[in-house]
DNA sequence: CTGAAAGCGCTAACAT
DNA sequence: ATGTTAGCGCTTTCAG
């Protein structure tokens, strides 16, 4: 059956659409005895003014468009409460997707957060986090941009203008990496993280200026990036565990990664940390939780999330916002790091 | 800017706006010189219709709503990752919203969901999971249902007669508890879960007809409802740690409940499998990385979602659907359980 | 094959 | 305080 419209209620109340639609709104006064009919005759009717025609007007539908990689991941969720908290001053829903990295997929989505004219876009992942970015997937989405108000979160656009907020990987590492060093270890590897990403190489070049600036020395059989999965993070442990002389620290690219290394270690009979520290990148959830539980950088994925949403709210009252707005992640140390035993 | 319209387009290439509707959506022969006209000055505007104005008239938007409890808990993401997968043959997107089990902010989701004319609800959590529901937020839900195809994902309103997708969690429990039985324990326990949710008490019944059938006795001290956090699980598996009398298995609610008990084990110096068996419910991603790995019950979360989906395309084609799908949860033996020590 | 015109449901001047 | 009316951007008869 057909929903009920603005016009049958003002029928049945015998008013006009512009009355019912300012009790509605509350946009004008009304007599207090019309004030009512019309009040009774919404719920009675269970009318719910259609959005799509209010949009139609105003140009506003109160949606933000929110692409990520892959929910699957803890910290994406984590991300996406806090955006959700944040938008709630603002009234906003989210109309969200996973783009499982695929650039494909991206502008698929963008395409459709464009035609539904969604209020803001908050960018997650995929083409922000490659280290190259062809050309015109940059075009397409300054392109997107310019119409609407966009924020990427932890990637950038190669001078592509884009307001970004961002954790300031390379900070955390270097405390990661300060933190293994003042336990006194002197060996320490790199595990996880795709070449083509940039995470991984922000996260790679801090960590050799960190280890020089501690004046150790990096050992690049130790350095193993692969990908961000818990998978990636054993076989590469396996790896280090397979070679005569092995590292007495690792730090990893992320907690995924870093729980990888735990159960490779543990499996092979090693305790962690006695036998070796591990620390990781992100602080999920689940690190607190995990025997023994993670020594961690914490991304703070939701006050990220917060403070993306602050930022988008803030372009799309046309205020001035910075371009970039960085995070300052911290370390938690928790029981995966220790003193090495030999000294 | 103003985004450039129908109209711009038509004026341009001098023809009507009808014309320019028919390339648009291919719904009327066009003359070949004319559609490459237009279809160029689409793409040099990069124009994307207003997908408001075509909902308006249509009365379809292409989206679907999603309310879940909470996106944190790594068993909604995969149902939604499901969702989505299954959604894509329908050109589907989602509006997605976390409610926190809070009926109020259901309340308002489900509110915005119909203004914004969403063309289907996928449900979860929260009031559906209510032992005992207040009259009005089934009413509410019903009221919204009669109006929006609505699916209740793992939950049920009482002789509300709305269409459901559901884990056979009976099933699930008893097939976790016969394991135990069948390794030889005799003294199982049962931790986690609030008292006053469905999953709980469904799982709590399948639990004592299971215990029944294999000729066990179910010791009321071991029946330890709470939450389903992590941390409920270690507190209540603590307090089952200090009594003189302990059991020798535990059948969790969930694998987060799971995961604390084993935490609250292996820092009470006890080995798991060895000093005692655990199982948990869901199977979520974490539950075969965690160490022991889990051994558990599959909820098959990503079939959920799919599943979830189809059953609502085939209400918002209007076909017949079942009031009740169910899918069948099997067991995953993994490394937290094995034969007691003592017979 | 193409154009004119009538809405979809609502808001916002502009009148009264 | 309330009614009239002109759109918002698009699709869809109905006529050519």
């Amino acid at each position: 059956m057909r929903e009920v419209t603005i016009y049958d209620i003002a029928k049945e109340a015998k008013v006009s659409v512009a009355t019912v639609s300012r009790v509605i709104n509350d946009t004008a006064p009304v007599k207090g005895s019309t004030r009512a009919k019309i009040e009774e005759l919404i719920s009675k009717y269970n009318f719910q003014p259609n959005a799509m025609a209010r949009s139609l007007l105003k140009k506003e539908t109160g949606i933000i468009g929110v692409i990520v990689p892959d929910l699957t991941n803890p910290f994406f969720p984590e991300v996406f409460a806090g955006a959700e908290e944040e938008a709630q001053s603002s009234g906003h829903t989210f109309l969200l997707s996973n783009s499982i990295g695929d650039t494909r997929k991206e502008s698929e989505y963008l395409s459709i957060m464009r035609e539904k004219r969604v209020d803001g876009i908050m960018f997650l992942g995929g083409r922000i986090n490659l280290k190259h970015c062809d050309e015109h997937l940059v075009q397409e989405l300054v392109q997107h941009a310019s119409v609407i108000p966009t924020v990427l979160v932890n990637g950038e656009l190669k001078n592509s203008g884009l307001i970004r907020v961002a954790t300031d990987e390379s900070f955390g590492t270097a405390l990661a990496v300060r933190h293994l060093a003042q336990l006194g270890h002197k060996k320490i590897g790199f595990i996880g993280g795709e070449n083509h990403m940039t995470t991984t190489s922000i996260k790679l070049r801090a960590f050799r200026k960190t280890m020089k600036e501690e004046g150790l020395e990096v050992c690049e059989d130790w350095i193993l990036p692969d990908s961000f999965s818990i998978e990636s993070g054993k076989r590469q442990m396996l790896k280090l565990l397979s070679m005569k002389e092995k590292p007495t620290a690792i730090f990893c690219v992320n907690d995924y990664t870093a729980i990888g290394a735990i159960k490779a270690a543990t499996e092979s009979r090693l305790s962690v940390p006695d036998d070796i520290s591990i620390v990781g990148f992100d602080d999920i959830p689940l690190s607190h939780h995990f025997i023994p539980e993670l020594t961690t950088v914490s991304q703070k994925a939701h006050e990220l999330g917060r403070t993306a949403i602050k930022v988008l709210q803030a372009m799309m009252n046309k205020e001035k916002v910075k371009k970039l707005t960085t995070l300052e992640p911290h370390l938690v140390v928790r029981q995966s790091t220790s003193a090495p035993v030999q000294p």
